[in-house]
DNA sequence: CTGAAAGCGCTAACAG
DNA sequence: CTGTTAGCGCTTTCAG
């Protein structure tokens, strides 16, 4: 029983209107007589009329679609930069297209072809860890698809960018152990190709600086940093002559690996090891003890990224932005000495 | 320096072939000489030619894009859900077009419009809480686009679903405390007007039944399944002349909330009280202790659907279908009572 | 203020 | 095996 769809030429048809007429009155043109927009809307409302936007779009070269390229969709942090982007895309009047890499330099690749094909108006991007190249983003470039590049970001002068300012997360969160009077400080940090991770590990070397105390080697652990790594952090660093009196990760998942490592020994969070994180995941607030962690303003971020791809959409031609976001530290138990339950 | 897209006719008039031609070359119709197959290829090469999806699916009458709807995509359930459906649906050459509802009934209803507006070929959709009518999927209907429903279903003999088998989950989470020796359990239920919730509560009795053991209202306690309520509910349940020796929810989030009262209150789990969430919500098995959870196979349920969905849109008119996934219960320390650590 | 006509890029008859 | 032609539904000159 399929119900055809009222088209703008059925109008015209039926109120013996041109279809150019028919169109101008839809679309709230101003040189058309009130009492003709006025018919035109109402038989459009009878006949349920939706706009074909595929045809608008393959007329207009434009097709009132946004493409989001993330690395995967499943955790906190992309999934709520989602839920604002698509917020402010939305309010536009413009469709969110999702493609997930998967962490896959190849799949990223795929993503970006099927952006373009989809004729995209503008793309947002966070790559993927496999990604070490960016010839697959000039394409988008030499199509003059505008791009917004968020979080994880290809570092260049001429790119439009969100990002967190990872040196801040890593400089406060290790000043705030530092304050509490922990000195011997250990780092769990992530693949340092990635601009987050080397942010996140650079805020870390600036806060001890600052207090004097110099980088032990021996502290400091790089991995992919999933809980499993943090477990064999862990270990590697009690196995150490003198363990560190603290561990800043640049990641929540490892520091729960480390702060199961410890239980199991019976050694007391914070009182023998101080733990701080990254990324405020939902579970650090359910642990015991809480975790203290760097939030990332995910929702905030989205937002930002969004807006940014849209007035480069509606507006032609700008001068490259950067729009730094500032995480928030927040304190929880595994950190503070003195406010244990 | 926008770069002009190759389209199919530069490639005919660079060869000197008819536009036709050149179509069927490219979409690897059978009546084309081998010869003019590869020049064809070689150049679109070259001239890096991308189609036109727009054009195609504007002259085809299908956008090669599908869409879903869901409450909200930060989470657990839903953003595994899409991880599994975007997959297939990319595997098969297809897009995806993602709204979110927020739970909120009229934006439901504008995400509906959308998706007509895009003329996706298919719509994937699980209801918010909010949503008491079905009115604006008629409008689907009437249009012969094909619909699924997943998980928070419509429930109708004449439509498409794929949902979890709730009932199985709470009746097995049920059973399995009743098996460790507890016999007065109580309920932590959702809303009653989701299918999803209902069935879980309707395990949950079963379960009772056959144990020989009624119900008792006092402890069932129906909420909006946060934290928060799972903390109330915890207390309401504490203060009774004879508290409960279970306690059953259909929520992860409330029985996060019921342990923390019970850690303060300085009781044991689960030996005095054994606790089973649901939705095997990643922190489930970072708490202390870990947590018993249904777990709801959420990727297959993503790709059942999705695959389910390409099936009506590839193959026209088949009998409304509905498919039902098996949940798992995985037992953790807070409802065993002898294999605490 | 309204109409006629062209064309976005592609596919699918229908001819050869 | 290849070419010619029409048209998907819409917007946008260009003419009145």
């Amino acid at each position: 029983m399929a119900q055809k769809r009222a088209s703008i030429s059925d109008i015209a048809k039926e109120l013996n209107l041109a279809v150019s007429t028919v169109s101008r009155a839809l679309s709230g043109h101003s040189r058309i007589s009130e009492a003709t927009r006025k018919r035109v809307w109402k038989l459009a409302e009878q006949l349920n009329y939706q706009p074909n936007h595929l045809a608008a779009a393959l007329r207009k070269g434009r097709s009132n679609t946004l493409g989001v390229i993330v690395p995967h969709i499943d955790g906190h942090f992309f999934s709520q930069v989602m839920k604002g982007a698509e917020a402010v895309a939305n309010r536009a009047g413009f469709n969110v297209l999702l493609c997930q890499s998967n962490e896959d330099y190849g799949q990223e690749q795929k993503n970006v072809d099927t952006m373009i094909n989809a004729q995209v108006d503008g793309i947002m991007v966070s790559v993927a860890r496999t990604t070490h190249d960016y010839k697959h983003f000039d394409k988008i470039k030499k199509r003059d698809i505008p791009l917004v590049f968020f979080d994880r970001i290809l570092d260049s002068p001429e790119v439009n960018a969100v990002e967190l300012d990872d040196f801040q997360g890593g400089y406060q969160s290790t000043k705030h152990l530092l304050e509490q009077g922990c000195r011997r400080i250990a780092h769990f940090g992530g693949p340092q190709h990635l601009n987050i991770y080397i942010n996140r590990f650079g805020g870390y070397r600036q806060a001890l600086q600052e207090y004097g105390i110099p980088i032990e080697e021996e502290l400091v652990l790089f991995s992919e940093m999933w809980e499993a790594d943090g477990r064999a952090g862990m270990e590697q660093l009690l196995a150490l002559p003198r363990p560190p009196e603290a561990v800043f990760s640049a990641s929540d998942f490892s520091i729960v690996g480390a702060m199961r490592v410890l239980k199991e020994r019976k050694l007391r969070i914070p009182e023998d090891i101080a733990l701080s994180g990254f990324s405020n995941e939902s579970f650090t607030s359910l642990t015991e003890p809480n975790l203290t962690s760097v939030d990332q303003c995910c929702e905030e971020m989205g937002l930002a990224a969004m807006r940014l791809l849209l007035e480069m959409v509606q507006e032609h031609e700008q001068a490259p932005r950067k729009i730094v976001i500032q995480p928030r530290l927040i304190k929880r138990e595994s950190s503070l000495w003195h406010q244990q339950p």
